[in-house]
DNA sequence: TTAGGCATGTAAGGTGTTACATGATTGC
DNA sequence: GCAATCATGTAACACCTTACATGCCTAA
């Protein structure tokens, strides 16, 4: 259970479901994903639980908006689950997994295949990530070594993202020189 | 939907859900995981479908075990699971969620203390790791350079396994130097 | 006028976890 | 005798995805 655990970190500032699956987009992209039809009934869980306020204003487009935000018991909440520790060990890389058994592609023309639209996959991840940066760093002149304590921990996320996300394309790039010698494929016969 | 395309991927040999559940916990540890409770069903569910076969066979340990093996079907459905390309995107890391959200631990001393942990399970993770690792080069003395295809890009993501470990180890690494330095905590007031 | 963004949601179904249930054999 | 390993599963619940439903406002 951790989506509700999040919502609340998140809710330090009044926030919509919609506004919610955009910092999603944004921030937590690149290691978490929620659809908007998760999203709002687990919010209306965490206000039946206390943990959520709630408060209605209009939108100039579209229906008012509901805003949630954290209640001290959503604090304490919150504050207990990160307390408990990391909780590892249950990551699910599919496309990694399609690795491992990509002997059964048949054939290693379409292995090759499968690891260019990976590496390019990822290059584009990267290039959304850098875009994140480049857009925090230009719109917070206390970027990077002046943020309050709340962007201190949100950098350092960024930072790992980055540098995994590299670190996954490179070894892409490896990969594909790899398949290439071992099924002697040069690359202009790509 | 992908852990019937991953069972249907390992059974190329014979395999009971047992065996299969102990190929997870060695060789895609670092990438997925799943239960017997799921695995047995699932078995049941492709045989239903005619992706898989079944024999029984006796144990010298507790009741006959179920042996299944892939179909061709299954081996085609698999075959069109690779080649729809990679599934990227769907990554969920509870523990980087968590440190984004360390702002809201409540004091410096906590999230140093969240980092630490962190740090240590990802150092173990890598040390069971390089056990796979080693336990395959003393077992097979084809490995890393005259491996078969199928043990080829298992190889490829036993590497990138261990990088990513060894980085996101690095990682904690730096950002408990950063919260350190940060928050005035010297290492011996640790 | 039509496509896209804003903003809310529900319903059905698939995926995954936790707890429970059974019972034999091996090693301490 | 007790715990661990072998080996099978079921049931209840929680989590997540996909598709559907509604309706306003803005810009091309």
């Amino acid at each position: 259970m951790s989506l509700p655990h999040i919502l609340l970190g998140l809710l330090d500032e009044p926030a919509s479901g919609y506004d919610l699956k955009k910092i999603f987009e944004r921030a937590l992209g690149h290691f978490w994903a929620a659809e908007l039809s998760q999203i709002y009934p687990t919010l209306k869980q965490l206000e039946r639980r206390g943990w959520l306020d709630v408060r209605t204003a209009p939108s100039e487009k579209g229906p008012s908006r509901r805003l949630y935000q954290r209640t001290d018991t959503g604090t304490q909440v919150l504050c207990e689950w990160l307390t408990d520790g990391p909780e590892v060990g249950t990551e699910r890389l599919t496309w990694l997994a399609q690795v491992f058994l990509l002997s059964e592609i048949g054939g290693p023309g379409r292995a090759l295949r499968f690891m260019i639209d990976l590496r390019e996959a990822m290059a584009g991840r990267l290039a959304a990530l850098r875009a994140v940066e480049a857009h925090w760093q230009s719109a917070d002149p206390r970027y990077p070594d002046k943020l309050p304590d709340h962007g201190f921990y949100r950098h350092l996320t960024l930072q790992l993202g980055l540098s995994r996300m590299a670190a996954t394309r490179d070894w892409c790039d490896d990969c594909i020189a790899q398949i290439r010698v071992r099924y002697q494929m040069p690359e202009e016969a790509a």
